[in-house]
RNA sequence: GGUCCCGUCGUCCAGAGGCCCAGGACGCCGGCCUUUCAAGCCGGAAACGCCGGUUCGAAUCCGGUCGGGACUGCCA
């Protein structure tokens, strides 16, 4: 039987990590197995769906490199991939449910289901025990489930083993609100059905959702699929994942210059793992060994900092061009402005430098502006560290002086030159030449110095030096 | 409260009775390299929640206990 999977965001919202992370292993689990991946909308939310969310979702997934066989966006043979087309499918389906007597009709107000529920709270029951069938319905009202109460619904789940609920744990559940519109649990579980889906890999948050849909499955003589609960994405500090962790959505990352491949990657890791050993891998190997038996129990922390390690170990893997492309938005944007190819020639003479110390990719950029500004700023804490010492204008003075002679400006011309001042001064590397780094770059944190002075250029370099002495008498 | 799920270093993952006085990764600490910062290299601290049981032998099986989480809507 092939495998088909599928994912099935509600755009609500942008894309959220967890959803991102569900998608992720269901396609792994697809590509794994030559299956079919599919993307759906449940828009039954009418009220906060749009069509810009589901844009962005879209966007995210792509971005992401999870590609769909059928679904929104692309078709196939199920008609709409969007629940919104099926409401007439679902009122089909709840109207079967009433003819066989699965279903039923019921009319009760919400006070009065309210205080059913007050009362089997009241009494430890569950509200299952009371929100059970009555005669009153006559054609009207929300339509809710029959619940067999003759067994408990068990099944065996691919990552938790074998799952079971007592019935009378299970209330009757409404499956068409009085509007005449689906619930998630009709919705979805039809789709599944109509769709021919075999695997449904979602969060755990769903479990207990579980048994109704099984019992959903079985009242429309379909065929049961196979359920994998993954395991929920926490916060640092251990709460459900929030805007107060940071970034939830995927977009953002992408905005803060995330790369997918490192992005793919560190979300596959939660909740799995290749083998004992291996931390970076590719997508290639991800197919190759991912299966849902092997994806953990236990809840993951999102962890931002191992993400943005991960995404420094994908930047130094770059091709230098591919590294190029992808930093030139974030250079002119940190430089204010579009470069002209001559800057532009500057940053790559410095790129490679750069690259080895880039773990997101705007922090390539606050390290070359100072190529393309005008330095107006110092970095104070820099400034105080380097500049407020005994000699330093001195070394500014000596510099100044003899890269003037230079008649060659570049690298090797501008280090042994550099290197005999330090030992004609008779003082130390750290301490000669953290100062020139300041005044050239304005930091203590920078490109090695020599490229950096070659890549200014001569006429801007004793400039800048000029200026930070002036600035130390000032 | 009820139902269900989960419980190995701070964090993610490995471990499917002896290979484990527990392995890899992030982070942390120390060192090397070095013009700074990174990167790289070397080293270090750091965990099987607890109590019983089964067994020659348990992180691995069973029971209990404690702790955490999800769900508990005519939201999804």
């Amino acid at each position: 039987m092939t495998v088909r999977v599928r994912v099935a965001p509600s755009p609500t919202g942008s894309l959220h990590v967890g959803t991102a992370r569900a998608a992720l292993f269901n396609w792994l689990y697809a590509r794994h197995h030559g299956g079919q991946f599919i993307l759906r909308v449940d828009d039954t939310d009418r009220e906060r769906s749009t069509a810009e969310h589901e844009a962005e979702i879209i966007d995210s997934l792509r971005w992401l490199g999870l590609d769909w066989d059928e679904g929104v966006e692309v078709g196939g043979p199920h008609g709409s991939y969007r629940q919104s087309d099926r409401y007439q499918r679902y009122r089909e389906a709840a109207m079967t449910l009433i003819e066989s007597g699965a279903a039923y009709h019921d009319n009760r107000t919400t006070e009065e289901l309210e205080a059913l529920r007050r009362q089997a709270e009241s009494e430890r029951l569950h509200p299952g025990h009371y929100i059970r069938r009555t005669e009153s319905g006559a054609g009207a009202g929300a339509i809710r489930l029959s619940v067999p109460q003759d067994h408990p619904v068990v099944f065996e789940d691919l990552v938790r083993g074998t799952v079971s609920f007592e019935a009378r744990d299970i209330d009757d559940f409404v499956i068409l609100r009085s509007d005449g519109t689906p619930t998630y649990h009709l919705a979805s579980t039809v789709d599944d059905i109509d769709y021919g889906i075999t695997h449904v890999a979602r969060g755990e948050d769903l479990l207990p959702s579980t048994p109704k849909h099984i019992l959903l499955t079985r009242a429309l003589g379909a065929d049961e699929v196979s359920y994998a609960h993954l395991p929920l994405l926490f916060g640092t500090d251990g709460k459900k994942l929030s805007k107060r962790h940071g970034a939830t959505s995927l977009s953002t990352y992408r905005e803060e210059g995330y790369l997918p491949d490192a992005v793919f990657n560190y979300l596959s890791l939660l909740g799995w793992s290749l083998d004992a050993e291996t931390t970076i891998f590719s997508r290639a190997q991800a197919v190759a060994a991912f299966e849902l038996t092997n994806v953990s129990r236990n809840p993951a922390v999102f962890d931002p900092e191992k993400l943005a390690w991960m995404n420094g170990e994908y930047i130094r893997m770059m091709d230098p061009s591919a590294f190029q492309a992808a930093v030139r938005p974030h250079v002119e944007s940190a430089a204010g402005r579009a470069l002209s190819d001559e800057e532009w020639a500057k940053f790559q003479a410095v790129s490679d430098l750069v690259q080895e110390r880039t773990r997101l990719l705007p922090e390539a950029g606050e390290q070359v502006v100072f190529l393309f500004g005008d330095l107006e700023d110092y970095d104070d804490e820099s400034w105080e560290k380097v500049m407020a010492k005994d000699g330093v204008a001195g070394i500014l003075d000596e510099a100044t002086s003899r890269l003037a002679t230079l008649e060659v400006w570049e690298t090797g011309a501008i280090e042994p030159l550099l290197r005999g001042m330090l030992d004609d001064l008779g003082i130390g590397a750290g301490r000669g030449l953290q100062p020139l780094r300041v005044a050239v770059t304005g930091s203590s944190v920078s490109p090695p110095l020599f490229e950096s002075m070659a890549a200014l250029g001569r006429e801007r370099t004793l400039e800048r030096l000029g200026r930070a002495r002036a600035r130390l008498d000032g």
